[in-house]
DNA sequence: TAGATTGTTAATCGATTAACAATC
DNA sequence: TAGATTGTTAATCGATTAACAATC
């Protein structure tokens, strides 16, 4: 990270995280180097931009040579924040969820489950992976002492802005939420709203052109 | 839907879910007409862009009224493709697979859920939501039999391409993908590689910004 | 060194915004 | 009709691609 005096645009940083796992890939390869043409022609992207992308951040290649594979996704990890590790409590125990509880115990990422929290009576006092399912009332509580970095907003979209604005007031710096809306936060707490159905409706939107441009 | 003659840009269709969703929430809250600038407002688009790309597709306002909110709605959902039902299955009975079939059955959308397939013996014969959860040897047949225009792959990365394939050749019409690897289809299916962690790699790297920025 | 490939500037392309004439 | 607001063209802005000098 050298330079970071502009700003980056957003488009710029969605690609990283696409980066880093193409790279991630070849490194388990054993793959030591990649030329922007070589990764250009595997990734998608021209090599061009590959570049361009690159250098807003540093000259990470050599001329003449290309890219160390394992440097740069060592530079990109450290670039997106993912050189630490993210302590985070989900809100809502139900599939979704238990789906990401388990993704991250699956893939043992730098991203922990620290606790679950629940309304339902059932649920409260369970454990999924591991992971204790609490009372929500106990939430502020809990993240103020365990410093939790990231809240993850598994709630219907009813209680949403609710349940972000009670994990930023306990003091998360980041909100993930999955319910269907778009969450609100102070600007110095980030957030992604995910919007799982929207991406179904862009397949659906591509899947009747298909079928019009048959007629 | 009047006009569709150049290709519209992706920039564009990703926007089109947000404007329904917004118009939903319109429209159960009674609203008959909004102009352009009160939605601007509310979406957080510009006046400017939420014409030109309702334009893309016709002229669904009036002038010095604005759009009926209705009206409106049932045209994104056309132009979308949300007008009609589409059958799908789910490859992959955990979590996720549990979740999204909790999901349309919560939801109630034009989204309907025929079948769920597993390898695992386990859980061959059990239901989820009143799904059938069956052999994934069967699939093709079912796909055929059943006319399923979607499949849902909640599979591990490593069998998911060959998952796809199968599907494909199958004859659904579209992909939804839920495994961290980039799906290739024939061109006539469409597929919507959802990468969920990459969107947590974004909220990773705004945070660490939002750090950098205080020092 | 010569060849290869980056880093970076310049050119192009596309998407967003502004402006305003058309029209309800 | 007058006022409001769209539909649409023109201007601007930003992102992508091309080109090439720097350099390993």
């Amino acid at each position: 990270m050298k330079k970071q005096q502009t700003k980056i645009s957003n488009a710029v940083i969605r690609r990283l995280p696409r980066y880093r796992r193409y790279l991630n890939e070849l490194r388990k390869k054993g793959v030591d180097k990649i030329s922007s043409n070589e990764f250009s022609s595997l990734i998608g992207y021209t090599a061009s931009q590959i570049r361009q992308d690159l250098n807003n951040f540093g000259g990470f290649g050599q001329q003449g040579y290309g890219y160390s594979v394992e440097g740069l996704y060592n530079e990109i990890s450290a670039i997106l924040g993912l050189d630490r590790e993210y302590k985070m409590v989900v809100v809502g125990a139900g599939n979704l969820g238990k789906a990401i509880v388990n993704h991250t115990y699956y893939y043992k990422t730098g991203f922990v489950v620290k606790g679950i929290f629940e309304v339902d009576p059932e649920l409260i006092g369970k454990s999924i992976n591991g992971v204790e399912v609490m009372d929500y009332e106990g939430i502020v509580e809990f993240v103020e002492n365990n410093n939790i970095d990231i809240g993850i907003i598994c709630t219907t979209k009813e209680v949403a802005q609710e349940v972000a604005d009670r994990l930023c007031f306990a003091g998360v710096r980041g909100l993930w939420n999955f319910a269907p809306i778009d969450i609100e936060t102070p600007s110095h707490v980030a957030v992604e709203n995910v919007h799982i159905s929207e991406s179904l409706h862009s397949l659906a939107y591509h899947m009747s052109r298909a079928t019009d441009d048959k007629k």
